[in-house]
DNA sequence: AATGAATGAGGGTTCATTCAT
DNA sequence: CATGAATGAACCCTCATTCAT
């Protein structure tokens, strides 16, 4: 019934490079979590997305396990990828990449409401499956760290009292915290106030170098919808 | 085969009273999502959990959807409970109770790992369960009134410029995320190291109300696994 | 909800005698036949339509097939009596007593429309379940010789060149056709009509005592639906 | 255990036309309906019977109500098939074609006992399944306003003084309580028994133009087994 | 490579039966 | 006698997986 707009054109169909049909699948896939959950995400649902047929994912990977496994990871090395991509560029002062970092966190292209749902879908799996806590725990490492040296760094330079390692931690969560506030009220708040109550935070404890906030107006409101489609 | 450590005794089994009898399998449903996730939680995983039928589930609840939503309820009305009782005690000043507020969202009773579990269970389904999503912001929105009006007030006291608004959202938004971090590195992080991050927050907007941190020791580590069974 | 209206009030419960409860219950079953189908009786219909508790029928009847057998052996014991009743009386002429024993099978006592359900809910299990025949079997044997044997005496009375075995059988089969009539379509037939057109074929085999019909005016309509209650 | 005499050879399983399972699969019906009885009509008898696995109905069925529906639907049809074959044909006069049409109901392929079985299983629950009993009542109407006016037409020609619409109406009502009778007792009564049965009947009411009864010999017995397999 | 009919294990649910009260 | 909470087998149905085409 209700083909997906994105669904592939019949034409295009037989016979694709593996690796685009996997994309494809994959993509399939977090529509399928975003729409029906990852309960009811099944075989079918997952194939009816994609527009090809039932036996399809268990030619191109194995098993559904190994789907939904491959779609965290897919997720994953997408954030990894857009977060390296601001790494590697240049920044004047340590303020200034710390701030880009943040600013990654809600990034367009990865906080879509789609993939945020997939995030939670798996998060809400963790404590019951080691494989998905795995993968999303090296998301966290290498990024809370770098994170972490900047503080370190921004703190040594102004002499700020503070533990930098707190406050490095501090937005860290505060940023995750958010992403669950723009999937269950993606009215109430957008990914631009997201990233400025982050830099409220970073602030506070460093307001020599970020303070005080650029941006007087308030929350949400006036621009919240403009992430909907 | 894993008969659960809590088990109720075959002795005292026959004819409990009807409440009594719906919070025990509550309790089991929630051991159980911990245990093997939402998707894994079955009727069966909850009876054997409960040390009882397969049937009573159906006998009390109806059916295994009302069984989840009740247990969703229970833990949101368990959350607001703690959090009314601290609501109602008296305090000095408008920082005092900002500050106890903030405790609640780490009170041990909680944020134990099972219950942490059943949140992330929920919301990782809330993009596509309309219900769910309702009982979850239930809970958010009177609270977060409260942090912001205290917020505001303790602003007002102190002359401070920052948009107390953001910090109020800024606070929650951060609780959350360690709510995760607990879930998803025990290890490295417990409650009280989760409380006094936020508490780093606070004392960076409101430097004479809440800082300098008190407590100069460094998370995690010496004190994590306190909490663990 | 649908407490139904003859449901034995709540205050001769407690402690009735075995054989009334047992009545009780059977009529319980034989309305729960006719609203629900056999296939959707289950014990707890015919408790609720008793007003009694679960746990009622096994302690009178065992089990649930010997509830249905006592419902069936109840409404073939009810059709006899009414027909022995017929029997014992005393009739003029062989052509009336036919007549009578006709009339027995549209006596309003036996087929009102529940009862016709229960009929045709065992008649519906009889190829599968040897009991059910033997039970209905008994019913029409010695009714079907009775009728024969009229049959037999008016032919001979008559001088009729007709079979009276087949004139008697064919009666007893339209009897029982005109049953699903009554039940197919109340709407359409009565039970008087239904007579009337056994009549009509006693009528053409042996016309010099039947014969002509007694009533001119069309079936059906106009008293149709003085049965309904 | 008990492999179905008919059940379909492993080999020819895979992929058969849609058209060809559901068939398959509503004889397998008709047989676990005449074997077991609809109230022990599962979809594992069904499936076994067809020597298929379980699913399979769904797959094809959707759901076991449908089967059963379906199934009704398939015997119902197969009944006005042959009839309006037989009506199709040319007689030379009304009293022909009024017995070839009695003669119908009768017919070898139509009134099998497994088929006999199906049809009084489903009356038995027409009382409460109002979608029974629209298609079955279908099946009456047509036919019996048919017969109605071959008998309007046969009493004009000889100008026979009975009701004809009453000697139709009884001559249907007849020949389904002949169909009960080969249900229950196939030992005493045969096809062609019933069909002469019902000739009586018209001989009775149209002498000139069906009696005398063309065949003196009893009923039953000395032919009643041929139908037997 | 791709399909989709077919499978069968396991899910939620119903319900006849048991038994402590 | 009577109740109704509790049981667990068996029901219908879903769905991951297989495989002939």
């Amino acid at each position: 019934m209700n083909n997906s707009a994105r669904a592939v054109s019949r034409s295009q169909r037989r016979t694709a490079p593996p690796e685009q049909r996997r994309v494809q699948l994959i993509q399939a896939t977090i529509r399928s979590i975003a729409r029906n959950g990852l309960a009811d995400t099944t075989m079918a649902t997952v194939a009816r997305e994609a527009g090809l047929s039932q036996g399809i994912i268990n030619l191109h990977f194995k098993s559904k396990d190994r789907l939904l496994l491959e779609t965290l990871k897919y997720v994953v090395d997408e954030y990894r990828a857009v977060w390296e991509k601001a790494l590697a560029r240049e920044y004047d002062t340590a303020a200034e990449q710390l701030a880009a970092l943040v600013r990654v966190d809600f990034d367009a292209s990865l906080v879509d409401r789609d993939k945020l749902a997939v995030w939670f879908a798996f998060w809400g799996e963790i404590k019951s499956r080691p494989t998905y806590r795995k993968l999303c725990a090296e998301r966290d490492l290498d990024y809370e760290e770098k994170i972490r040296l900047l503080c370190v760094e921004i703190a040594k330079q102004g002499g700020y009292d503070v533990d930098p390692d707190k406050v490095a931690w501090g937005v860290s969560a505060m940023s995750e915290g958010l992403w669950l506030d723009l999937l269950l009220s993606p009215r109430r708040i957008n990914r631009d106030d997201a990233y400025r109550l982050c830099m409220v935070h970073l602030a506070g404890a460093f307001p020599r170098h970020f303070g005080p906030p650029d941006d007087p107006k308030p929350l949400g409101v006036e621009q919240a919808n403009k992430d909907k489609k």
